[in-house]
DNA sequence: TTAGAGATGTAATGTTATTACATCAATTGC
DNA sequence: GCAATTGATGTAATAACATTACATCTCTAA
């Protein structure tokens, strides 16, 4: 099964992390989740990792694999490229700024693909990709 | 400057690192590594991450972010592409078999250009690029 | 010969993620 | 109503990954 179109309803802690992944101006650890929910009653890091579990297989947060933290999902396109991946549209790519920590997610049809062509050619069956480009922002490379 | 076309010396650490890594059938975590080489007077993390960071960045070892784990350098082509990145060439993709751990290495123009027309056009400026898929391959897709 | 640069050794610490086990709450079937 | 199941939660302990700090050591260039 694909994940749901429409956003599950979501438990307490889940939501908890959601809003905090929101308001944040940038990705998060999960500690530093962690650390900005004891407020509101989270003591142990699983807590936040079980709610990062099923909120990245809803597709509402992805995990940025080469900084080890989160963000809450900013894409805005329409389904597309409908595969095992995702909100029911294809792979995601980010563009994380290493100044000033703003991330772009972006979906490219092309990238896609061409990624999809050559798995295919090999015989390989793909469950995840990751698309990292780490950098400066327009506004840092200045 | 990018990374010297021919291989530099290796110190004694980096090279029984790049060894150990070579001899190894599939990626192994930077721990793994330290293990393998306590009969030869490794004894501290440092000793392998330190090693791993000059690979790293003479090109001859990539690491896999999806995995926190290190692989020597399989590719095959020729010079292309070149930019800021990797050997010389452009940016490197990994096909992981999550059944047999095994790692295929490539490089695709298209998705490499794609990428960079990407960024052009928001005036990203990319240093380092991360694209790996997990999966299955053929074999074990089978 | 001495000052600098780079490599090394070691210990301690910091950061990220998981395992194990107990408990609680909602749902289902009887 | 009342077990049985399922999924969510709480807590502690531990595992896995990575870095900081500091002391040597070696080579080389001035
Ligand atoms: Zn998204
Ligand atoms: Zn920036
Ligand atoms: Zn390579
Ligand atoms: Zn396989």
């Amino acid at each position: 099964m694909n994940a749901p179109i429409v956003s599950p309803a979501l438990t307490k802690n889940q939501a908890l992390v959601f809003d905090a992944l929101n308001r944040a101006e940038g990705p998060m650890s999960a500690y530093t989740i962690l650390d900005k929910l004891r407020d509101h009653g989270f003591r142990a890091p699983l807590q936040v990792y079980r709610a990062l579990d099923k909120l990245t297989e809803f597709g509402m947060v992805h995990r940025l694999e080469s900084l080890n933290a989160f963000v809450a999902c900013a894409h805005r396109e329409h389904e597309c490229c409908g595969g095992a991946q995702g909100h029911g549209h294809g792979t995601v790519a980010f563009a994380i700024c290493e100044s000033c920590n703003q991330v772009m997610e972006f979906h490219d049809h092309k990238v896609d693909h061409q990624l999809g062509d050559w798995a295919k050619s090999k015989g390989f069956k793909p469950s995840k990709t990751t698309i990292e480009i780490r950098g400066l922002c327009e506004k840092c490379a200045a």
